[in-house]
DNA sequence: GGTGCCGGGAG
DNA sequence: CTCCCGGCACC
């Protein structure tokens, strides 16, 4: 579903996607509540929770219906399961007044009519996820408002959407978008890449990753209690840990967009990756953790600024690739304007965290850098780096001490434990501005024949296997 | 355009 | 890991 701004769109397309799940246009899970007689419609509130699967569906107009509830024309019956007071009975769905959200069903069994109001989930989910569709309220019960809420709740995580507004009741903790999430509409391929550590991810944790899109200082009030003060999560955890935030990884990664938050805090370059790390780490590193004070509150955002950073793929300007570049370059821009800070320093870490995290990442500390194929072997060499200072290794040091390797031979650098780096580490390694070693780009053209010469393209299966492969030539070496 | 092969994806 | 292929640099 992308980053598309949260609208009546997404809202409708949430709401096939339910109705695809649940049937098209079923009626299924729909909440009636039947007046006068029958009940009160509140505690006893009926439900229609199956409905036999021989009904037609009808085509579904894209946001109308959304908001009209899902029902057959007046001309088709849909049979339904309608349960109240305990009692479970089947009904023909016979029409639908949709003014009225009256629905008329007919129960053979008790050979009685009856009219229900009809109620169903997307549209109590529309309601409680865009407040700017006027939804008029039917029940003033809490409980059953509750319901719908969570239930609305559930449909909208499960959508992934990342820009969920805030439901009307505002006491969700979900702080509301703003526009700063434009560039996250506007890049449009949000969901790769990097994508995949801010893009709304399926936060499997109970914490406060709510689909963490970017959202901005605008709003004081999100950062209530709701969203700091659950034990487990210390900001640095929750923001960078690879295996909350990584989603499984989408093809390109090009052009991706992601929005990070730098402390302002004189000397304190941290960047962090949601704004209630940000917040956090203002609030508890700068501003004294002195509880409950409302201006404090306020003052987190006046310490931190939006940074976007942008992913793009290599562009291989220069004419030789150093033997260590194997990552894109990640170009970072400032939202708001503060040139100096075009580089994103590596963060200041708070030294118990950094170590923590960093030595479960990278418990060796080693650079390990080797040939990757058998035919290209050559000896590996380790540089032991502490994983402290590993993010602002001197590149020129590092390589200078090495014995001089053929630069096209040796170009994969790793960990030598694999583990996938976190978007952070990585993009501090771009940072780290790798040598440019100024040689041949790639291995020089071999003089030999090759596998494909020899044999010729209609002898593939001759070829070796490198060749075959799309790889350098083994049995014809240089 | 053909060739060699790097980088990376899929399974 | 194997297998494959896009895409790039070189010819």
């Amino acid at each position: 579903m992308g980053m598309a701004p949260f609208s009546a769109v997404s809202v409708a397309a949430m709401a096939s996607v339910l109705s695809r799940r649940l049937g098209k246009r079923s009626l299924l899970g729909t909440r009636v509540s039947a007046p006068g007689a029958l009940s009160d419609g509140v505690l006893a509130a009926p439900q229609i929770h199956a409905v036999l699967p021989d009904d037609v569906p009808c085509p579904q107009p894209a946001e109308e219906s959304s908001r009209a509830p899902r029902f057959p024309s007046p001309s088709r019956r849909q049979q339904v399961l309608v349960t109240y007071s305990g009692q479970e009975c089947t009904g023909l769905a016979e029409q639908h007044n949709p003014p009225s959200d009256k629905v008329k069903v007919l129960q053979p069994e008790q050979s009685l009519h009856t009219c229900w109001r009809l109620q169903d989930v997307p549209e109590a989910l529309q309601r409680s996820v865009s407040n700017s569709i006027d939804v008029p309220k039917r029940k003033a019960d809490a409980a059953v408002e509750m319901d719908e809420m969570v239930a609305a709740m559930v449909l909208t995580s499960l959508s992934c959407s990342p820009v969920v507004q805030s439901p009307p009741a505002s006491e969700s903790g979900i702080p509301p978008s703003r526009a700063a999430c434009d560039p996250w509409k506007e890049s449009g391929d949000v969901s790769d890449s990097g994508s995949s550590t801010t893009s709304g991810h399926w936060s499997g944790g109970s914490d406060i990753s709510t689909p963490s899109p970017p959202h901005p200082e605008g709003s004081p009030k999100h950062s209530s209690e709701a969203l700091s003060s659950p034990p487990a999560d210390d900001g640095f955890e929750t923001d960078s840990d690879p295996f909350l935030l990584d989603e499984p990884a989408p093809r390109k990664r090009k052009n991706s967009v992601k929005v990070m938050y730098k402390c302002l805090w004189p000397n304190c370059g941290k960047v962090l990756r949601s704004i209630v790390g940000i917040k956090r780490h203002v609030k508890t590193q700068h501003l004294g953790d002195s509880a409950d004070s409302d201006q404090r509150k306020r003052e987190e955002d006046f310490y931190y600024t939006e940074v976007q950073v942008k992913e793009e793929p290599a562009p291989e300007t220069t004419t030789n690739t150093s033997p260590t570049s194997v990552s894109t370059p990640i170009i970072i821009q400032q939202a708001m304007a503060k040139p100096e800070a075009l580089l994103v320093e590596p963060p200041v870490l708070e030294p118990a965290l950094a170590s923590s995290a960093l030595s479960q990442s990278a418990p060796s500390s080693f650079w390990h850098i080797q040939a990757d194929h058998a035919y290209q072997a050559l000896p590996s060499i380790q540089i032991p780096v502490s994983p402290h200072i590993f993010t602002s290794i001197s590149w020129a040091t590092a390589t200078s001490t090495l014995p001089s390797l053929s630069p096209v031979r040796s170009r994969s650098l790793s960990f030598s434990e694999p583990q996938p780096p976190t978007p952070m580490l990585k993009s501090h390694l771009i940072v780290a501005s790798p040598p440019r070693v100024p040689l041949g780009t790639r291995k020089v053209r071999g003089e030999a024949k090759k596998c494909r010469k020899v044999y010729g393209i209609e002898h593939r299966d001759q070829w070796c296997t490198a060749c075959r492969w799309k790889k350098a030539c083994q049995r014809f070496l240089d």
